[in-house]
RNA sequence: GGGGCUGUGGUCUAACUUGGUAUGAUGCGAGGUUCGGGACCUUGUGACUCCCGGUUCAAAUCCGGGCAGCCCCA
């Protein structure tokens, strides 16, 4: 009892906590739990099965892009990493180093992967000479190492981390732009579709920019506090790495050219984004397009009723194994414990089945996300069932969009933002100059999360004057709080 | 970057102020009884009290350092 009293209250605190809810609700659903190394956390089978389903859903559709998978190494050397300035900069404080192996330092000591531009590249270089070996579209997804020194949160914020990296190369700069704006669609379609979670499509402040990168654009996801956390993202390289990497090609009037590099990504932190934002007292809340078990069919029965019951659910699991039915004929545990284990493990659906039901020839469905009980003809499950979990889908993301419009805020004056940035993410007029940038996060611990994109990739423009130093607005972009 | 709190079987916890090898629950194993919202009974199992050092006849308890988790502020 003093588990579940703990449990309890931890998980009702969701709304006046979150940072009390958050890591409870993971280790409790056995998504992931704390390791040895600070930071650094272990996947559990059930997250891991959560990864795998993103994995498999974002691979298909880079495929379908023409991105093919491969793998680099782990380590880089020193000398490799060093070659791109800014890039250096953005990553060093962060990379982790082997220097020695057994007994003997190294030569030239290893840097564990924080991302594999450097290590790619140097391949890239040799692999493309001619404008036939372009487009190179090339994704690994793999493990990477940034040791970050805030205080780490599991999946949020952690040193080491799965992800994907896509790294593609183009002959002209119009083809490589193309491409990095259908990547961050997906990406969005991605977040929206399968995550249930609104996410605005935004190009990155010059401040906020991927180190290296010409310029930036992001997926960005509110949190129950408000605060705004960066999603997947796709970024335009130019020729920066290209020239630092010597990415050459002949062109077809013969000349030799750089080529015109994208990167994108997105990180198993969507993992915590979903938890965060769907859960709920009870636990988690996952989406039936991501849940590793959509569907769990609970048995109800006596004795004398045992083997009825247990036909009838084996009947309906097996008619059902399309949808990811899982039946939960474990004999130790009472239904009622079974309810509560499945709704904490934010399991979408519940099929409730006993002796009333068969008698009646219908079972009891009950959804994760409002609770709502409807009693279903056992005839009319097959079309009953997909069709609630599609609204299931649809609810969450309808919740989770309404809140992040609800959440949006415009503000005319510097006054009127620091009023809003708590909790919102307040529209501005903005001269995107990184020195307000920082002069905001001194101040109000607030930074951007973006500029704007419309659907055909134009950023929203500034109508004024930036409400930080009054000099021209070149664009409009969100302040808030942020992860 | 600055400040604070915490660390005891797998989990949650009592004992810490005032030093004497650890309380209770839950979990796990076995058996029985139960099963429409975390049932119950019997019995068994499980902790060198996060790590290192110091003080002491004696340390979970006091002191120092480390590690880890959490919170608040910049």
């Amino acid at each position: 009892m003093a588990d579940k009293e703990k449990l309890t209250q931890a998980l009702q605190a969701k709304k006046a906590n979150m940072d009390d809810w958050y890591p409870e609700v993971i280790l409790k659903s056995e998504l992931a739990d704390y390791s040895k190394v600070s930071g650094c956390i272990v996947l559990r089978p059930y997250g891991y099965a959560i990864w795998e389903k993103i994995v498999a859903v974002v691979d298909e559709k880079l495929k379908k892009m023409g991105v093919k998978n491969c793998y680099f190494p782990l380590l880089i050397p020193e000398s490799l990493l060093a070659k791109e300035q800014e890039h250096v900069k953005g990553f060093t404080p962060e990379v982790a180093w082997v220097t020695e192996t057994g007994n003997s330092k190294l030569d030239e000591k290893l840097a564990i992967r924080p991302t594999s531009e450097t290590i790619m590249y140097d391949s890239y270089s040799k692999w493309i000479q001619s404008w036939r070996d372009l487009p190179l579209k090339l994704n690994q997804w793999n493990n990477v190492v940034r040791w970050e020194f805030k205080h780490p949160k599991p999946f949020l914020r952690s040193r080491e981390f799965l992800w994907n990296e896509g790294h593609t190369v183009f002959a002209s700069e119009k083809e490589a732009i193309k491409d990095s704006q259908e990547v961050l669609d997906m990406y969005h379609n991605f977040v929206e579709e399968y995550m249930a979670l609104a996410g605005a499509k935004v190009k990155k402040s010059e401040n906020e920019k991927f180190a290296g990168a010409v310029y930036s654009m992001s997926v960005e996801c509110m949190m129950p506090d408000g605060k705004m956390i960066q999603g997947p993202d796709s970024h335009f390289d130019g020729q920066k790495f290209a020239k630092a990497y010597d990415i050459k090609f002949l062109n077809k009037d013969g000349k030799m050219e750089h080529a015109w590099q994208n990167t994108f990504a997105i990180s198993w932190r969507m993992i915590g984004v979903l938890v965060a934002s769907h859960g709920d007292d009870r636990g988690l809340v996952l989406p039936p397009k991501l849940a590793p078990i959509p569907v769990v069919i609970v048995p109800i029965y006596k004795d004398d009723t045992k083997k009825e019951v247990m036909k009838k659910a084996e009947e309906i699991s097996k008619e059902m194994k399309k949808f990811g039915v899982h039946l939960d004929d474990r004999e130790e545990y009472t239904p009622g414990w079974k309810f509560n284990e499945w709704e904490l493990k934010g399991v979408p659906l519940r099929i409730e089945i006993g002796p009333k039901d068969i008698e009646k020839k219908s079972v009891v469905l009950v959804r994760r996300d409002t609770g709502e009980k409807s009693f279903v003809k056992m005839s009319e499950l097959k079309d009953k069932v997909p069709e609630v979990l599609d609204a299931i889908q649809k609810n969450l993301f309808e919740k989770s969009k309404k809140f992040l419009e609800e959440r949006t805020k415009t503000a005319k004056t510097y006054a009127e933002m620091k009023k809003l940035v708590d909790g919102n993410r307040v529209l501005v007029d903005f001269c995107n100059e990184p020195a307000c940038e920082e002069k905001v996060k001194g101040e109000l611990s607030a930074k951007t999360t973006g500029i704007p994109l419309d659907d055909k990739f134009n950023a929203a423009k500034g109508t004024g004057k930036c409400i930080i130093c009054g000099k021209p607005a070149t664009c409009k972009a969100y302040f808030s709080k942020s992860y």
